[in-house]
This record gives structure tokens, sequence and C-alpha cells, in this order.
DNA sequence: AGTCAGTCTCCTTCA
DNA sequence: GAGACTGACT
């Protein structure tokens, strides 16, 4: 009797503190044992309850689930506790202290995000939540965490606590390297390439030898012998590459029972965010740690899984119930972000996909703007409108220039909205593009500051031998890197001792004396500050000095660029108790960016889809809804490729608060070709109902409509036909074709075709020629062929 | 060693 | 169509 008063007014007095959550999420908040997959919805919350799960974990423990009644609790107390309801929240949270059980340290709890940006915000969430302990708890992303790791117990794999992380530029520089030293053509086997089939074994813990077995062809082949030896020469290097700093993490944790035990036994508690874009050695990491207790609580959204092309495995989260024994499954499906309107759209797109857990958004919201769809002419004139749109809307909705975000399929789209947005006057920002650390001047310089810190490190070595320039040509340096490779020593001692060597005596002085130049920033590295160095590294090297003999912008931008970094100096000096030279290097291997995204700045913003993730706008602009663009051109015969996209297409949708602005152009020029896209089939899958189509846009191409024998154009009024549609249209519009100046049915991208002796095949491209179209057929029997629309005896299949 | 013209490629991105 | 890259030339 006692004990049932007792627990429900102990929960009732719970939901009170935190109602400020739904059901879902304080459901979410109260479970903390056990494995736990929350599929959150966009805009549904997540970080709110992932910050309020930790505060609570800590500040109570268990306390709601837990069925205990402490022995000293009197009917006084479960008396206090029901009229608690009535106290302000902070006397109530206080009340409840006394009740907490089994509260969680938080040096036990172990939080992994995937960017910098998310552990950054978690950490400072979680400040303001717990307080002064939040700073016990592991909150970072999956590199941060496991070269943390490594640094203690790397030793044990096989690499010394000094290691050097390589970036995608440094591995490309190794890989090459790899390739012409095993006599293999760099154009067969581009660097790239193979170290994207490298990256992806290495997601899937796969070895070189694992590859070798699997290899399918003789190219595959090649490919696991370019990776044995890349292996080869990062472990000799004492390197890691990024893909190594998961992989060798969980290989560290499967060999070495004692690196095992520590983590197992520290990180009681482990979350991960982002569960969707996890590959497969992330989710193996996550198991061991979390193996001992089985406290894994996972959070993620598989309808926004859109980094397959690096690797992440959506099986991860849509199997994760069913890999880990007694998971509880939580659906978070109220949208706290998006008009009614704006979710219909969102929710009938995505509900095509079929490889997802299911889930339906929904907000009790009514209404909202409809969605606009508007075609426009060309990509310019697309610009064009939504730049006047955003004005338009400015006046008449007093809104300010940072409520709008243009967000497009590709980074080659910026160009003409940027030219657009320049020319009206109107500021704006493009996200994305060249990063600090990934500018030539930056790269050289940390470069330098590698080679101080680890003079056996060849690939920096090689970047800035001669940069700037002290005539030590390509020829010397390959002298020296087949020395090194025959010595086994590191071409850095080789160079020291340049005049033992005759193939090197023409340059041994040079040689020489750019080691010496070398030692000697390593003796002033060993004693002075970081900033001190940084900038004496500039002076000795030359590298300033070259910076401004350049002409005069691009110099001087560069040299800001490169004096930047002494700024990133020291601020990492006075952000940091391990202020060395290593310390600092390792911080700029994992950060990326320093992110300077001010959603406040009084700029309208422009970035890809992708970089949207996670973000939210008054009003979203998706500009290029058509076939080929979005979904790319790549994806249109691939089933999981498709679905991928429709995430894509669901991210972008879901991005905006009031309104949604989508639109496609008649004819566009990319990637040097003009093409004539279809309307995006996502934007189909959105019921007409549900759309303000603005005057002058169409639906595009509907099957229903050909079918039945009508025109993609047929609702349109002929007044409006006229100019645009004299030239030819995307979309088969024989209903005009004698007034068009091309008397033939025309094609567009997608469009089957037969031909009377190439058979049947699908329209690849579509390049306006003069008064013709010069398409691109890809034939199922006899490959692709190029023919004018005029001329080739081409029809429609249905 | 540096310059220039011709060639090739081209999606999305984080650590 | 732009930018990166290559190879030949000075």
């Amino acid at each position: 009797m006692l004990k049932d008063r007792f627990l429900n007014a102990k929960r009732k007095l719970f939901d009170k503190v935190y109602d400020h959550l739904n059901d879902k999420q304080r459901e979410a908040v109260y479970t903390v044992n056990g494995p736990l997959l929350i599929l959150a919805g966009a805009g549904s919350g997540k970080t709110t309850v992932l910050v309020n799960r930790i505060g609570y974990m800590i500040r109570y423990g268990n306390a709601y689930n837990s069925e205990r009644v402490p022995s000293f609790v009197t009917e006084q107390d479960v008396i206090e506790l029901e009229n608690a309801l009535t106290l302000p929240k902070a006397e109530a949270e206080a009340l409840l202290d006394r009740y907490s059980e089994d509260r969680v340290k938080a040096w036990s709890i172990l939080s992994i995000t995937f960017t910098n940006k998310a552990a950054n915000e978690m950490k400072s969430r979680l400040e303001k939540k717990v307080g002064e302990e939040a700073g016990a708890i592991w909150a970072g992303t999956f590199h941060s965490i496991c070269v943390k790791i490594l640094r203690r117990y790397g030793d044990r794999v096989g690499y010394g606590a000094g290691f050097t992380i390589y970036d995608t530029d440094d591995q490309k520089k190794l890989m090459l390297s790899v390739i012409k030293d095993m006599g293999a053509d760099e154009k067969m086997f581009a660097p790239k390439t193979v170290l994207n089939f490298v990256s992806r074994a290495k997601d899937k813990l796969m070895t070189p030898d694992d590859v070798q077995s699997e290899a399918k062809d003789f190219r595959e082949q090649k490919m696991a012998q370019f990776y044995k030896e890349y292996q080869r020469r990062l472990v000799s290097g004492n390197a890691l590459d990024f893909d190594d700093i998961i992989m060798q993490t969980v290989r560290l944790l499967n060999e070495d029972a004692e690196a095992r035990e520590y983590c197992q036994n520290k990180f009681r508690y482990v979350c991960v965010d982002e569960y969707q874009d996890t590959n497969r050695a992330q989710f193996v990491l996550t198991s061991i740690i979390s193996e001992k207790h089985g406290n894994l609580m996972v959070v993620g959204d598989d309808d926004q899984s859109i980094y397959r092309f690096r690797g992440a495995d959506i099986d991860n989260i849509l199997n994760f119930d069913r890999e880990i024994a007694d998971t509880r499954v939580i659906k978070l499906e109220q949208n706290y972000r998006s008009t009614k309107a704006i979710l219909d759209a969102a929710n009938a797109i995505i509900k095509n996909n079929a490889n997802r857990h299911g889930k339906s958004l929904w907000t009790d919201k009514e209404g909202g703007s409809a969605v606009s769809l508007r075609r426009l002419d060309t990509q310019n004139d697309e610009s064009k409108y939504i730049v006047d749109k955003i004005l338009e809307l400015k006046r008449t909705e007093g809104r300010s220039l940072s409520d709008f975000a243009v967000l497009y399929r590709l980074n080659s789209l910026s160009n003409s909205l940027e030219s657009a947005f320049s020319r009206s006057g109107v500021p704006y920002r493009v996200l994305g593009g060249l990063r600090f650390t990934d500018r030539k001047e930056v790269k050289d310089v940390l470069a330098y500051l590698c080679l101080i810190n680890n003079p056996s490190d060849n690939v920096r070595l090689m970047r800035i031998i001669n940069e700037p320039k002290r005539k030590i040509g390509d020829s010397t340096v390959n002298a020296v890197y087949e020395l090194a490779g025959r010595e086994n020593e590191s071409m850095f001692s080789i160079m020291r001792n340049a005049h033992l060597y005759p193939s090197l005596s023409k340059a041994a002085n040079k040689l020489k004396e750019f080691t010496e130049l070398i030692l000697g920033l390593r003796e002033i590295a060993a004693v002075e500050a970081l900033d001190v160095l940084i900038d004496k590294v500039l002076d000795l090297t030359g590298y300033r000095a070259m910076l401004k003999a350049q002409d005069e912008q691009e110099g001087k931008s560069r040299l800001e660029n490169a004096e930047e970094l002494i700024s990133n100096a020291v601020e990492f000096i006075n952000t940091h108790e391990d202020s060395s030279l290593s310390a600092f290097l390792e911080e700029m291997a994992l950060v990326a960016d320093i992110d300077n995204y001010d959603p406040d700045a009084e700029a309208v913003v422009l970035m890809t889809v992708h970089s949207a993730k996670g973000l939210e706008f008054p009003v979203v602009f998706l500009p290029a809804l058509e076939e080929g663009v979005f979904p790319s051109s790549q994806s249109l015969y691939d089933e999981a490729e498709l679905e991928e996209e429709r995430r894509l297409a669901y991210v972008a949708v879901t991005r905006a608060k009031d309104r949604l602005f989508i639109t496609h152009t008649r004819e566009r020029l990319l990637y040097g070709k003009t093409s004539y896209n279809k309307l995006s089939k996502f934007v189909s899958e959105i019921p007409e109902s549900m759309l303000d189509i603005e005057k002058g846009a169409e639906r595009g191409a509907n099957p229903m409509r050909e079918r039945i024998g009508l025109g993609a154009f047929s609702q349109r009024p002929q007044a409006q036909i006229s100019s645009e549609f004299t030239k030819r249209s995307p979309f088969g519009a024989s209903a005009y074709a004698a007034k068009t100046s091309v008397p033939k049915e025309t094609f567009s991208v997608g469009d089957t075709v037969k031909h009377p002796v190439f058979g049947t095949g699908v329209i690849t491209g579509a390049t306006s020629v003069g008064p013709d179209v010069l398409y691109e057929i890809a034939f199922d029997s006899v490959g692709t062929k190029k023919m004018m629309g005029n001329y080739a005896k081409i029809k429609r299949v249905q």
C-alpha cells in the first residue's frame, strides 16, 4: 500500500520536474540501464533528451524506474511527495534528491558524437545542466576518443606514443608513391580510388589479407596489394590515417585484455549520437566498450542516414534492436520545428523508402503555408527568382536575411546563385568549400611543424623540402627517397649524411642545410612557446619572404592564413594544459574547421544539403530538384542509392520551419553541358494538393497523365507557352510540337527510347546543339551512342 | 625550375 | 566550365 503510493507519488513528481518534455522524451530520459535505441525524427528534440538524460543519470541515478522503497520512508514522506506537485520546480527537484538511487558517476559516462561541433555543443549544454561535474564526462568524437585510448595503450599494437595522423592529402601522396613503386600505372589505379577502397575496407575492419582473400577480380587483387604496402609504410612511419584511428583501437581492445578492461570498467554508460552515420568498425567499437555493463544508448534517425558514400552502414541502426538482445526502442516522432504543411510533404517523400524503421513525424501545430513549387527557364532565372523572393519576403513578412537558406545537392550549383546574390547586392555566405586547414599555405606550415616534431615523417618532408624553392628538385628528392628505402632509414637521416652518398654529391650541401634548418627549429621548439615557434618557422624557412614576394592580393591573403595559425596557437595555449607541439599538431589534425557559422549574421546562407543536416531555417529554398541532379544521375538506376537520395531529400525538406520553396528549370548548364531534366521524382511524390504550384510552374512528366494521353503541359494556358517553348521542351511536349522549330519529339535524361537498329535504350545525356539536340543513349545491347535528335529514328517507349 | 597549353574530371563529407 | 593535373618547352 505505502509502497504503491510512494512509487506513484515519486513518479508523478519526476514527470512534473520533466514536464517540459513529452511522454516519449521522458521515457527516454528515465531509461538508464540496458541497451536503448532512440529513433529521433528530425526536429524531435533529440539533443534536449540526450542532455536531460545524462543530467538525470548523474543526479538521480535510476530513481524513476526503481521499484525499491528506501527503508527510511514514512507515510509523512509520501504525503510530502504527493503535495510537492504544487511546488516550484527547483524545490521539487531538490526534494527528489533524497530518493536518488545508484547515481551515475560523471567520469563513467562516454558520450560519442561525429563532429567536433556536436561534441562542443554537447559539452556546453551538459555544463549548463550538470555544472562542474560535466567536465568529467568523456564527451568527444569517435576519433578524439580513440586517439586518447591509443596514446595510452597504442604501443601494445605497435604505435609509439608520438604517432602522427595523416590527413587525406598525406594519404594521397603516400598511396601515389606506393602505386608507383609497385610498378603500376597511376592512371589505371588513381590514388583516390585505391584510398577509397582501402577506407571502405578499414570501415569494415578488413585487413589487407582479408581483402586479398575476398578480391573478386584482378583489380581488387591489385588494390589489396597496394593496401598491404600502404599499411606497411604507415606503420613504419608510426602514422595512422583517420580510418586506422578507429580500426586500430578496435584491434587493441580485441587483443589486449588490460586495455579492454580499462575501457569496459571505466565506461559503464555509453551514448552514441547520430548513430545512423556509424560504420561497422564504430559499431564494433561501441559494442566492445559497452559489452561488460550493457548500458549502450544510441540515438539516430534511419531516415536521415545520408553518408553511405563514406562508409556509414544504415544496417547498424536498422538492426540494432535485433543484434543486441533486450533493446528498448523509443521513437520520438513529435516535431517541434516545422509546420504541418512541411511535415506532410516530408512524410509523403520518405514513406516511399522500403528500408526503414518507419516513423511518421507529426506536430500539434496546424496549417502553415503550402510548399511552393516553381518552374523556371534557366538556372539564372532560378537564381534571380530566389533572390527576388527573399527580398519580397523580407519586405512583406519583415524577415531578416538570416532567416533564409538555400540548400543544394551539388556545390557547383552555388555559382549561379552567388552571382545573382552579388549582382543584387544581397549579403550572402557560402558554407563549405575550402576549409582553413585545407589551404596550401596552412598545410605547408603545419608540415614544417610536423617535421620538427617528428623528423622521420617522409611525407611531410617531401611536401616542404622545396617550398619555398631551395633548388632541391625532383631528381634529388627521388634519389634520397630511394636511398632511404634501401637503407631502411628515414629520408631525413639520409639527408643529414648526404655527403656519404655519391649519388647525392651535387646536392649534399643543400640537403645538409635543410636538415640543419629543421634541427635548429627543433631547438627553438624545445624552449619557446608555440606561437613564437611558428613565427620563427615562417621567418627562418623563408616562407614568409616567399609569400611577401608574390603578387599582392594572393600573397597577402595567403600570408594572413599562415599567420592565422599563430593566433590558433595562442588560443590553443590559453585553453589547453598541455600546449606542447605534439598536442597542438594532434588538435590541428583532428579539428576540422573553426566553426564560423553564425546563425545570426545578417546574410542569406548557401550550402549543400549534406552540410545542412542538423540545422534549421525559417525559410528554405531547394533549387534544382530535377532528375539527374537531385536524385543525382549516379543514383538513378540503383535502388539503394535512390533511397539514400530520398533520405537526403527528406533532410532537405525538414530543415524548413515556416516556408519551403522548391524550384526546377527547363534547362540547366552542368559540367559544361546543357541538360534538360524532368522534375525530381521526389517532388512528384508529394501529392499535388499539398503543393502551391505558382503560376508557370508545372509538375513535369507524370506517368499517369502520359498514360491517359495528356501532355505534361496540358493544363497550361496556351497564352503563356510562347517564347520559352519555341525551343524545345524536356517533357516530350507533343501537344506543342507544331509550334516549336524542332518538329520532332524530344526526350530528357531518363527516358526510355527505341531505335530501329539498336533496340531499346535510356537517354543519359541531352545537349543542345544549335537548333538540334545531341542525345547520349545507353542502349541495352550495343552500349552508349550519340545521335542528333532531328535525324535519329528514335521513339519513346512507355 | 618555372611556365604554359592541352587534358581530364566532375556528388555529397568528417575526423 | 572551372580547376587540377601533366608533359613539353624554355
